[in-house]
DNA sequence: TTGTACGCGTTATCAA
DNA sequence: TTGATAACGCGTACAA
């Protein structure tokens, strides 16, 4: 039961059901383990000879040992790990973002935890186990429905929390992109074409991304002059851009929609499907988020595409630079919204090829 | 939430803004540590006066005490953290998979630990973090592009490996649904609708997936005594498809086919769109794997639907019951795939409405 | 140039 | 009924 019986144990039979610890390296390279310690996490006042030091790097190879991320974790107080909380995954939107947090985390030398959650109480729950157990050393959230209240209050506590696509007001660092310049963007593609009737299918009312975007609609119909005609969804999923779109077309004269988001979108055009309008002829459709769901889809879907991985990226990098020491900022990434022009929206005269 | 009370309920040597520790609640509760812990764990060989377990759990809830995961795992050898690493997760099809593992895991008091990598190198080094630093208990590997070796080698290493929709040969085990009965099905329901020449848009050369589909489709056809015609993809994504789709289509005769999954079915439906041919007038599709997608996708796709939530969390149980000690297994989802009738696929005579 | 000793927060074992 | 103690694997002052 003892150390040393199990050593040697591990030596001479070299058997595997152990993963190997520092000790053995030590006794490996027949120093003492604070010295692979040093070598290995490059101590600038070990003065170690250079014999010594080919020995324990030997021994690391050769038992391929790598530091338990526990043991580490407790002393260093630090687990090198990010939580990420978020509504669903498999969102054509939520991807890129992940895969962007995920790229930058694994650089800076993090793991990325994720922790979703369908309903808001599953969300929470995700948080206060992420936190409150020390399994991270910051949090990410990305979703959107979670009450700003709690997460300032997370924000407060012993971990820094970066709100990813959503400001809070309040000490809490955020990450968004440009979203109002991408709706005005989207907004203005259309009233180049010459519509006059423009309405927007939002999000779900007072989520900020639903507002900024808005924000940006009705901006740029103002500047044009013209009534902003604005339909609310209830979610960021097809169905309730069916739903929203169904009643957008109860007004006639519309000839275009500016919709918030890519999945609302196919649901809008569903509908207008089943109301015997064609795209683009009979309606133009143009939403943000660029997708291969948008390339794909019949007609091609012009969008407005925003900087998602980047998004990601830059998420873990604010979250870093909190655990820096760094005090909280609200950043919003440079990088313009670019239109993608395919063939949903034309002019509204033009009838379809 | 009780900041205040903790910071001053803090006795000894402690800075305040560490999180109270089991010592923190000893001290509160005036009894030992060990006591606390063992409390707090359900020791059944513990007898402890009902006063002493109630001045315990109260210190515990006004504190707001949270064992501390490092400090446990370093102590039981055992994380409470699965990883799971995957080629992405924006896909329609790994969404559900992951949210299925997450709900498991969250249920059986784990944490999913997303390992993701778009290409084979980093989705190795993905690995390797995970498993040898000891920040998982297992792995579930649902990147079909690794090496069936390295997962191999891996599964005979210290944590188990389970490869989640796809089969290994050795003494892994394996989660899969049941892609061949799934294809089969497809491919019957175009056979009823009396197609003859019907090809396959298949997946990458030799991948499990591919192979399992493949079979399907071709013993439908054979029962048929119909010849099958494949055209093999080279990704998952609906550019593939597309160049597939392409391919397929210089085949004349060809009324209908099935698609291995989604996104290449998007790309075989913009193909066709590219020559001419109307879906379902000219061209029937069906694809394995329904998503919100392919039902807005324009016309409505008839798909196979897989149970892919469940895959997730079977794939979470076969880890689960390995961590037990119990010998690996291959299972495959005893839920039988179901036709989902959309407006893709309609007899060949049949002309568009 | 290298070794010693201690503690991070937890649990298991034994002692009282 | 409860308390004391020894690890788990690692990093780091400090001693040699």
């Amino acid at each position: 039961v003892t150390r040393a019986k199990r050593g040697s144990a591990r030596l001479a039979a070299g058997s595997r059901d152990q993963a190997p610890t520092l000790r053995d390296v030590a006794a490996l390279a027949q120093v003492n383990p604070s010295v692979v310690s040093r070598v290995l996490n490059g101590d600038p006042t070990l003065r170690v000879a250079v014999a010594t030091r080919q020995r324990v790097m030997d021994a690391v190879q050769g038992l391929g040992y790598r530091p338990n991320a526990m043991a580490r974790g407790l002393r260093m107080a630090t687990t090198s790990a990010i939580g990420f909380v978020l509504p669903e995954a498999a969102s054509p939107v939520y991807g890129p973002i992940i895969a962007g947090a995920e790229a930058r985390a694994a650089e800076a030398g993090y793991v990325l935890v994720l922790g979703s959650g369908t309903d808001a109480l599953s969300t929470e729950a995700a948080f206060a186990r992420l936190l409150s157990e020390g399994r991270v050393d910051g949090l990410l959230v990305a979703s959107g429905t979670v009450e700003d209240e709690l997460i300032r209050d997370l924000s407060a506590g012993r971990h820094p929390v970066i709100a990813v696509n959503r400001r809070i007001r309040g000490t809490v660092g955020s990450v968004v992109v440009d979203d109002e310049s991408g709706a005005r963007l989207a907004t203005e593609h259309l009233l180049a074409l010459g519509h006059r009737h423009i309405a927007h299918v939002a999000g779900p009312p007072l989520m900020d991304t639903t507002v900024r975007r808005q924000n940006g609609f009705e901006a740029a119909m103002r500047a044009a002059g013209l009534k902003a005609r604005v339909v609310a969804g209830d979610a960021w999923d097809a169905p309730s851009g069916y739903r929203a779109g169904e009643a957008a077309l109860r007004e006639e004269r519309v000839t275009a929609m500016f919709v918030a988001s890519v999945m609302p979108a196919l649901g809008v055009a569903a509908a207008a499907r089943d109301a015997g309008r064609r795209i683009p002829s009979d309606l133009s459709l143009v939403c943000l988020h660029d997708s291969p769901v948008a390339a794909y889809f019949d007609p091609p879907l012009t969008t407005v595409a925003l900087p998602l991985e980047e998004l990601g990226r830059a998420a873990v990098d604010l979250l870093l630079e909190r655990l820096g020491g760094s005090p909280p900022r609200d950043v919003m990434l440079p990088q313009p919204p670019v239109l993608v022009e395919r063939r949903s929206a034309t002019s509204p005269r033009a009838k379809a090829p």
